[in-house]
DNA sequence: TACAATATACCCATAACTACGCAGAACTAG
DNA sequence: CTAGTTCTGCGTAGTTATGGGTATATTGTA
């Protein structure tokens, strides 16, 4: 715990989750909340201004999705410890973030005590994830998840474009993007087409 | 305004949440907070040892779907009146959900402030939609919404059953199931199979 | 360079869904 | 009881998806 406090952006556009989590961290003198913003854009504005060392952030936000803010925040504000807030639970999409260079990830059902501690490890430059991340991770590390193409395709189905319009997309044939398809309920167990679109809206691929 | 406060009970199964709306009411001595649950269950025996004037619950609960929560609201505390919050703007659901029994509809998005006007009008009796929904609800009221079986129809679909278990489970022709499909996309103007599923899951008529 | 992974593409048979339309039975409200 | 709605069911034809393989560029990297 440093002399001065750990300046603290918030990011969320649900003005109540802002509010809950101001609500717990006011209490606490070693954290100061520089400011909050409701959309991606301004958190950049206001982390211009403030320099905060922790940016608490949700990964659905609807100007700028979640992977494109973290490469957004690496370019214009390296110091910044990133803290990814997410609704779900989702597996694939939490190492991809970490990939992209979050350093933590928190689940809004967590309890609001932990949202502390995870502010003052990622502060202090190591990682952090909550319980049920955790295990989401572990249990996908030997799993091989799936490739950007792969990704493409399965956005493009959960959003519930055909096979055959996909292929017009992404400009190659109708076959490849079918082996695609199936290469990717063969990665995830999954059957259905139903399967693969709440798969992704779960794992925040697509923005409900 | 009556001699004595609002009596609230708050279900959510996001902590920040119910922080948020804690921090936002606990100022105003008018409405008194009885309680505040993490599911629908718990909510129905606190309100049983409570009796809540006004209940103000999250559509998208883990353990019971929105709309059954409202039909158990109703059943066992028929005096409670319900302020349903959503994440999203979720047309059809909202005036099914008022069909159902509750009493307003408020988007998580709303400013704090909002919340509490919401609060004293469905506590006087009167109904109380924000900004977004009356929207909703305007363009919505012509068009008449789904019928129990094709819900239940629906359900099935986006949970990925097949058309033909669909059939098997509701004991009914795959011609029905497949008749009811059509009904509904053309009743919510749904091309694809994904369609449904995101509308499904967008009104909480299934959990992710 | 050579191996592994990825992206691309095709074939085939079957299953599932789609889009038209039509219509009787059962229930509901006035 | 009548009228309207809902639920049920069928036909036909066409489209799309599934689940088996197989195979060839390309790319990254050890």
């Amino acid at each position: 715990m440093s002399i001065r406090p750990i300046k603290v952006l918030l990011v969320d556009d649900h003005p109540l989750v802002l509010e809950g989590i101001n609500s717990v961290l006011e209490t606490y003198s070693h954290i100061e909340i520089v400011g909050a913003a409701s959309s991606v854009k301004q958190a950049l504005e206001i982390a211009t201004q403030t320099q905060p060392d922790v940016v608490m952030m949700d990964i659905n936000m609807s100007d700028i999705n979640g992977l494109d803010a973290i490469e957004l925040f690496k370019e214009q504000h390296p110091r910044a410890r990133l803290l990814m807030l997410s609704m779900h639970d989702s597996k694939e999409y939490i190492s991809t973030s970490v990939m992209y260079g979050a350093f933590g990830y928190v689940l809004k059902d967590v309890s609001t005590n932990e949202i502390v501690s995870a502010i003052e490890t990622v502060a202090s430059g190591e990682t952090y994830f909550s319980t049920g991340v955790s295990d989401a991770l572990l249990t996908q590390t030997n799993k091989s998840p799936l490739t950007t193409r792969e990704q493409a395709v399965l956005v493009l189905v959960a959003e519930g474009v055909s096979s055959r319009i996909a292929a017009q997309i992404l400009d190659i044939s109708i076959r490849t993007v079918e082996t695609h398809r199936k290469n990717i309920k063969k990665k995830l167990n999954i059957k259905t087409t139903v399967g693969l679109t709440r798969y992704a809206i779960e794992n925040g691929l697509i923005n409900v």
